[in-house]
DNA sequence: AAAGTTTGTGCAACCCAGTTGCAAAGTTAA
DNA sequence: TTAACTTTGCAACTGGGTTGCACAAACTTT
């Protein structure tokens, strides 16, 4: 439905460009966040400068979110819809060490931690590893 | 004093040549975690891929664990005595954002996460982000 | 001690994710 | 229509990480 997707980049003060609506219609169907890498896979056409600055475009206006698992290439997904990316916003992210798939734990929240002295906190990036159910033997 | 390091060095199984008294040395000195192009820097000398293989060999001897903070680049610091980088043993780590320097906060062990069902846990890794007590204006 | 074997080092080349400059194409505003 | 601005495509580059290979150094065996 082009008008969803339209509706969620107007929405983010994004101009909904025909490259922009097919990168958010693939991120919308995945259930799992997707790299750039994996993106310009999935647009054998598309250029990966054009697609690495939509992705920054979206992070920017936070129709979506980055996630460093640690393989190497950093991965986006989909903010809640009322999500400003602030700390009380985090989740947990899960990265399956067998399918290499990386998982918002929308319902985990990063928990609370007590920083040292004068020490500050601007956001958390936890990221647990292990078995996904799919991959659990 | 070069047998304390060398005693570290065959503590952990690994022979103690003089690159790694040398590096062994330097990651001990610091108070806070060294990438490989850092050490690159800090030894105009040696060569990174052995620098690189060296880091590789303490960290699979347990000597050094490594700490990806999103910065693009994986640094290491020792491990505490009794290590054995199991989950159990994992601590928060803490990036500030203005000097960019990674510290080990060795005395906050990562807290529990509950997984949803049919994921199991191997390793977590979390990074906190923030102005450390030196930048804190 | 000499020969053979294993381990470590240095160099060069490579991989790949990410990033940037620049010009062409498309869009919007005057 | 022209001018100003935005988006896209291409190419080139950066930088961290990694590997193959030959040489050197350190142990083992005879
Ligand atoms: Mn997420
Ligand atoms: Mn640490
Ligand atoms: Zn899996
Ligand atoms: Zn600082």
């Amino acid at each position: 439905m082009k008008n969803e997707i339209d509706k969620k980049l107007t929405d983010k003060n994004i101009k909904p460009t025909a490259m922009r609506e097919l990168v958010l219609q693939v991120l919308s169907e995945q259930k799992t966040a997707t790299s750039l890498p994996e993106l310009e896979r999935k647009f054998e056409k598309a250029d990966k400068a054009t697609l690495y600055r939509t992705l920054k475009t979206f992070e920017e206006n936070k129709l979506i979110h980055s996630i460093d698992d640690g393989t190497g290439s950093v991965k986006y997904a989909l903010c809640q819809d009322a999500c400003e990316c602030h700390p009380e916003d985090l989740h947990v992210h899960f990265l399956c060490t067998r399918c290499k798939k990386t998982y918002c734990l929308n319902d985990i929240t990063v928990p609370t931690i007590n920083l040292p002295k004068n020490f500050s906190l601007e956001s958390v990036n936890m990221v647990v590893k292990g078995a996904c159910s799919n991959c659990k033997s």
